[in-house]
DNA sequence: CCTGTTCTCCGAACAATATTCGGACGAGCT
DNA sequence: AGCTCGTCCGAATATTGTTCGGAGAACAGG
C-alpha cells in the first residue's frame, strides 16, 4: 500500500488534469508510456484513485452564490440523522454534504442562482423538515481546493502533522 | 451560454467519469463522436469544463481522519483575512479552505492521519499565528460529494429553489 | 409555398494514442 | 557469483481522437 515517489508524481499530475494523454503524463513523470500506464493500472486497482471527474464551474451554469448551511437535527438518532442525509444530498441546490460532530451535525454546501435561491433553500426546504431544529447560513466568498498529493518527500505518514512546514521559508 | 440537454448529459456522463473514451461518451448520451467531441471542446472554451481531476481516497493515502475546523480572525481586515487563506492553503494537512461570512471567517476542511494529528494540526499550527482568535473543531464523520448536474429538465435556471423536489413522490 | 441562411449533426479518412508483451536491467539475498 | 524478484522499457498492434465536407432540420423573409 506504500506509494513510492513515481506513484506521488503521477498523483500530482493527474490531480491538474486527468485527461492529458498516457504520452503526456509519462514524459511528465519522466517514464516510458507503458511504465506510466501500469502504474495508473496499479492505483486504480489499488483504490488509491478512486475515479475521474469534470470540474464543472458553477459560476457558468448560472449558480453564483454559495454557502455553507450548518445544520442541527433534534434528536440527533440515527433515523433523523440518515433520513435527512440522504434527503439533502438530493436537493438540486447541494453540492457537498458533511455528517460531522460538534455544534451542528451537519455542514450542507450549496449553490444557488443568487441570494433569493438561498433565502428560499433555508426557508422553503431545509426549516419544512420537522428534525431541524436550527440552521445557521453562512455565505461562501470564496472556496479553494487543495490537492492532496505533497510535492515530493518520501513517506508522508507517520509523522502526524509535526512535519517541518510553517510558510517561512527554511 | 445557454446549455441544452446535450450539454447536460454530457456533462453529467463526464461528472461521473471524465476518462471514458469520447466513443463511449457518444454512446452514452446518444450522438455520434464527432458530436459529442465538438460539444466537450465547446464546454472547455466556454468555461463550463473547468478542468478533469483525479479522485484520490485519502484513505487510501493514510488520512483517515477528516476534520471541518472554523477559525475566527481577529481583526478580519484584508491582510489578516489574505494572508491566513494563503497560509492555510498551503499547509499539508489542507484539502480545502471556505471563506466565509458568520460567526467564523474561515472553514478549514482538513485531512490527517489520526485524531492526534488533528489535535497536533490544531495547537501546533492554528494557535501560532496571532491572527487566529478561535478555533472550533467537528470531526467530518463523512463526507458526500454531489453531482452538479441536474437529471435533465430543461432550463434550471429562473426559479430559484422553488422547483417541486421535496423527497416525496408526487 | 418557396428560397436562402444558419445551425447541428453525421460518417469516413487520417493521425495519434492506448495497450500488450517479451525481454533487459538492477537490487537484494544465499 | 548465482539466483530470484520486481521494475521498467520499446516496438508491434488495436483502439481511439480529430478533422472536414456535406446532409438534413429549423427558421425568416419574400
Amino acid at each position: 500500500m506504500a506509494l513510492d515517489e513515481l506513484d506521488r508524481l503521477i498523483l500530482r499530475a493527474l490531480q491538474k488534469d486527468a485527461r492529458q494523454t498516457n504520452r503526456d503524463l509519462a514524459t511528465a513523470v519522466g517514464v516510458a508510456p507503458s511504465t506510466s500506464l501500469e502504474r495508473v493500472r496499479a492505483l486504480r486497482e489499488r483504490g488509491v484513485i478512486r475515479g475521474y471527474r469534470a470540474d464543472v464551474s458553477l459560476e457558468a451554469l448560472g449558480r453564483d452564490v454559495q454557502a455553507m448551511i450548518s445544520v442541527r437535527i433534534r434528536p440527533p438518532s440515527r433515523r433523523n440523522i440518515e433520513g435527512f442525509r440522504e434527503w439533502v444530498s438530493r436537493l438540486p441546490e447541494t453540492i457537498a454534504v458533511f455528517v460531522t460532530s460538534g455544534r451542528q451535525d451537519f455542514l450542507v454546501h450549496v449553490a444557488v442562482p443568487d441570494t433569493n435561491g438561498l433565502y428560499a433553500f433555508v426557508i422553503d426546504r431545509l426549516t419544512q423538515r420537522p428534525e431541524v431544529a436550527d440552521v445557521e447560513t453562512s455565505v461562501v466568498y470564496e472556496h479553494r481546493r487543495v490537492p492532496a498529493i505533497e510535492p515530493a518527500r518520501d513517506r508522508d505518514r507517520g509523522g502526524p502533522a509535526t512535519s517541518r512546514h510553517d510558510g517561512a521559508a527554511p
